[in-house]
DNA sequence: ACTCTTTATTTCGAGTGCCGAAAAAAATAG
DNA sequence: CTATTTTTTTCGGCACTCGAAATAAAGAGT
C-alpha cells in the first residue's frame, strides 16, 4: 500500500524535480525553472536559495544571455561541479573500465585495463575493480566519491548487489556491491550492461526511447535491456531480461550457459562460429574469436550461399523468433542493436523481420524502428555514469540531514 | 519527468491511504487507521470527519467491539456501501455476465447471458452489453454506476478504451469504452480478462501474489496476465502480454489468431483436439468443442500411450518452452492455471517442468509454486470489480471538487 | 452512586511549505 | 536622469500535519 505523505515530502519532490530539470538543461535562470517546473516563483527562489547554500548549484555569471534584452537579466543557475563526484565501471569481455565524472556529468578520468577476464575469479574481480577505481579517483584527484555504479555482463540480484552469474567470469555470487562499498563508503550499485546501454539510449534520444527502449547487445553472447512503459524491466529477484537465454529450441544446440537451445547458443559470435565451421552444436569453440574471425565469416556469408550464411540465417531466425515472443508480450518496440555483431546485420535483418511479420498475432502491426550501434563501452559508460548521477540526485534531494556541516552553516549564517 | 507536489496532493494521498486500508479490512476504528497508515490521530480524525460529511465512510454502531475493555469504547467505520456503485462485465466464449457491487464490494446482482459470440459484430456486442448492464442496474435498483470495468477475452489498446482485437467475436476496434461511457455517464475502463485474474489473485492472496503473479489461463485459447514487481505488465501500444501467441514453433501449425506456430495453436483445446484426432496442423477444427469432448481426450490420454497423449504432450512442451522463454526475461513466478484445460493439468505437468528446469539459465533455480484454479468467471468478475472499486476510491481520494452537491453540503453544514 | 482509571477521539497551537501579490533589484530606452 | 521592463526576493495568507492537551465515554473499585 501507499505511504502516507507530508510537508517533507512536498519539499523533496520539489526540489527533485529542479535538479533534474537542471540536469538536463546544464544552465537555466530562475524564470526558466519556473516555466520547466510549474512552480512558483517564490518556491524556485526559496529551493534554488537552499541548494546555493547547500553547495548543489553555483551561479554562474560568466554565463551573458545570447540576446542581452531590456529588464534585469537572468541570473544562470547550474549543478555545482563539486558537489559530487562519481564512478562507473564497466566489465566486459577482457576488459575492465572505470571513468569519473563530477556532478554535472563532465568526465574527468577514464581508465582502462585489458586482462582475460575467463579465468578471473570473484576474489581477482574485487581487487582488480578496487584498485583500477583508487587509480581513477587519484588521477582525477577525488577524495571521496558520491556513488559508483558498476555495469557487468552477466546476471545480478533484483537489489543490484551481487553479481550472480556472469558468461566471462569464474565468479558467481560475487558480493561486489557490499565490498565496493566497503572500500569506498559510498553508495554502490551493480547492473546488468544492456540495461545500462537502455538508459543512456533513453538519455540521449528521450523522444525516439524515452518511453520504451530495447537495446540488443550483439556480440559473443546476446543481451538485452528494456525499458517498458518509462519503466526497467527487471526480474523477479535478478535483473533477468536474459533474451539470449529465451528457449529457442527444445533440446537445441549447447549455450555457454549449459542449458541447450537458449537463442545464445545460435546468435552468439561462438555459435555463429561454431555452426559456420559444421561443428556439431553441443561443441564450445576452444579459442577465443577475434573481430577479424567474424568479419571473415560475414564476407563468405555474403558472398555465396555456404554454410556461413546458413549459419547466419540461423542466428537472424532465432533473434526474430524471440524479437517475435517478446513482442508477442509486448508489442513492437524501437530496438537499438549494439556491439560487433551489427557489422552483419544486414545479412541478418531480412531474415529477422520475416520471422516478426510471420507472427504478428491478431493481426497487427508488426514494424518496428532499429538503430545500428557498434561500439557498446560508450553507451554503457554513460548509462552507468547517468545512473549514479540520479542516484547522488536523489539522495541531494532528500535534504541535506545527513551532511556533516549542517549545524556549522546555521551557525555560519547567523 | 516527475511533478511537482503541494499540499493538495499531501492530502489526496493520505486520503487514499485512508480508504485503502478501509478496503483492505472492511471496518477500522480510528484508532486502528493511526496503527495502519502510520498518520496522527489529528490528520486521521481530521480526514474520517471530511469522509463522514462527504458520505464517503458511515460509522456503524452495531459493531460492538468484541472483547469490551475498559476505556472509551472505538467507533467502528467502514466504506459506506451506498457511496458508489461499480459494474463488472465480463465477456467469454458465447457469455457476457454482467455484475453490480456496492461501495464495499458487496455483490448486489449478477446476470449472465448467453448467446453465439463468435457472430458477433462489434455492433451487436456494443448493444447487447448496454441492455444487460440496463438490466442488471435495475434489478439492484441503481441509478447511476460510478464506474464500469469490462473484462474481455482479447486484446485492448493501452489506454484501456477499444476492444482492437478478440478471438472471439469478429468485431475489430470496438470502441467499448467510449460507447459504454456515453451511455452510463461514467468512467469505463477495458481490461483484458486474464489481467483481471491477475488481480483478483493478489486481491486474494497478497502474501503469494501480492508482489509478482502470473495467471495462465487454459482453455479454448490461452491468454495470460502478470503482475511483476508489484505492477501490472502491459504492452507498449497494447494490453499485449499475449503468451499464448508467443512463437513456438517457427513455421509451425496455424492459430486462430492467423499466424503459423503460436503457443496456443498448440496447446489450445482446438489444437489439442486437432492434434489428437490426426488432423493437419492448419486444420482449424469445424464444431465448437465441449467440455465432454476435452474430458475424453484426457481419459484416453492418461489411459495410453497414444495420439491423445502425443497431442497433450505437444501443448504441454508448448506451454512449458514459453514458460521457459518468460521466465529467462521475468525468472521463475508463481502461476496460477486457470481454466477447463487445468483439469488435464495432471498429463501435462511433468513435461512443462521438464522444458522450464532444461532451460534454467546461469544455473538458477527454475522451481515455481503453482495452484490450479478450475472456473475463470468468478475470478474474472472479482479481479474487475476491485478495478472497478479502485478507480472510484482514487477519485474519491483527489476530493469532492467535481461532485454536484459540495456546495449544498457546506449550506446544510451552516 | 460516585469517583478513579483507562482508552478513544477531538481541539488547539506550532511548524512547514506553497502560492499570489507586492516590493526590490538590475538592466535598457529615451 | 527618469521611465520601463524583466527578474528575483519578500511578505502575508492558506492548507496541511503533528504533538500535546482537552474532552468523551466507557469499566473498575468502593
Amino acid at each position: 500500500m501507499q505511504l502516507k505523505a507530508g510537508s517533507d515530502l512536498v519539499r523533496r519532490q520539489n526540489r527533485a524535480v529542479v535538479i533534474a530539470a537542471l540536469r538536463r538543461s546544464a544552465t537555466m535562470s530562475r524564470t526558466d525553472l519556473c516555466a520547466a517546473t510549474a512552480l512558483s516563483p517564490s518556491t524556485v527562489s526559496a529551493i534554488t536559495s537552499d541548494f546555493l547554500n547547500e553547495g548543489v548549484l553555483a551561479e554562474q555569471r560568466e554565463f551573458e544571455p545570447s540576446g542581452s534584452r531590456r529588464g534585469r537579466p537572468q541570473i544562470a543557475i547550474g549543478l555545482a561541479p563539486a558537489r559530487a563526484y562519481v564512478v562507473s565501471v564497466e566489465l566486459t569481455h577482457n576488459q575492465l573500465s572505470v571513468g569519473v565524472s563530477d556532478y554535472t556529468g563532465k568526465a574527468i578520468c577514464e581508465l582502462d585495463q585489458r586482462f582475460s577476464t575467463a579465468a578471473c575469479s570473484g576474489e581477482d574481480l574485487l581487487v582488480r575493480c578496487t584498485q583500477l577505481i583508487r587509480m581513477a579517483l587519484s588521477n582525477a584527484g577525488v577524495e571521496q566519491p558520491a556513488s559508483i555504479v558498476m555495469a557487468v555482463q552477466g546476471r545480478t540480484d533484483a537489489e543490484g548487489r551481487d553479481l550472480l552469474w556472469s558468461p566471462i567470469a569464474a565468479g558467481r555470487n560475487v558480493h561486489l556491491a557490499d565490498y565496493l562499498q566497503g572500500e569506498f563508503g559510498c553508495p554502490v550499485t551493480v547492473a546488468n550492461d544492456c540495461s545500462m546501454i537502455a538508459v543512456a539510449l533513453r538519455w540521449l534520444e528521450p523522444d525516439r526511447y524515452g518511453k520504451d527502449c530495447l537495446a540488443v547487445l550483439l556480440s559473443h553472447g546476446i543481451g538485452m535491456g528494456l525499458y517498458l512503459n518509462g519503466r526497467l524491466f527487471a526480474g523477479r529477484s535478478s535483473s533477468a531480461a536474459e533474451f539470449g537465454h529465451m528457449l529457442y529450441k527444445h533440446n537445441g544446440a549447447l549455450c555457454r550457459c549449459g542449458s541447450r537451445g537458449c537463442i545464445e547458443a545460435y546468435a552468439g559470435d561462438y555459435a555463429i562460429w561454431r555452426a559456420a565451421h559444421g561443428l556439431p552444436d553441443d561443441a564450445l569453440p576452444p579459442v577465443e574469436l577475434s573481430g577479424l574471425d567474424m568479419r571473415t565469416l560475414a564476407r563468405k556469408a555474403r558472398q555465396s550461399d555456404g554454410p556461413e550464411r546458413r549459419a547466419y540465417r540461423e542466428a537472424a531466425e532465432a533473434i526474430g523468433t524471440g524479437l517475435a515472443s517478446l513482442f508477442a508480450l509486448t508489442d513492437p518496440v524501437p530496438i537499438a542493436f549494439v556491439g560487433s555483431g551489427t557489422a552483419a546485420f544486414d545479412i541478418c535483418e531480412p531474415y529477422i523481420r520475416a520471422c516478426i511479420s510471420e507472427s504478428n498475432s491478431g493481426g497487427f502491426d508488426a514494424h518496428f524502428e532499429h538503430e545500428l550501434f557498434e561500439f557498446e563501452l560508450p553507451l554503457i559508460r554513460q548509462g552507468a555514469t547517468v545512473t549514479a548521477l540520479l542516484a547522488v540526485d536523489e539522495q541531494v534531494a532528500s535534504g541535506p540531514e545527513n551532511v556533516s556541516g549542517r549545524d556549522v552553516s546555521i551557525l555560519e549564517v547567523a
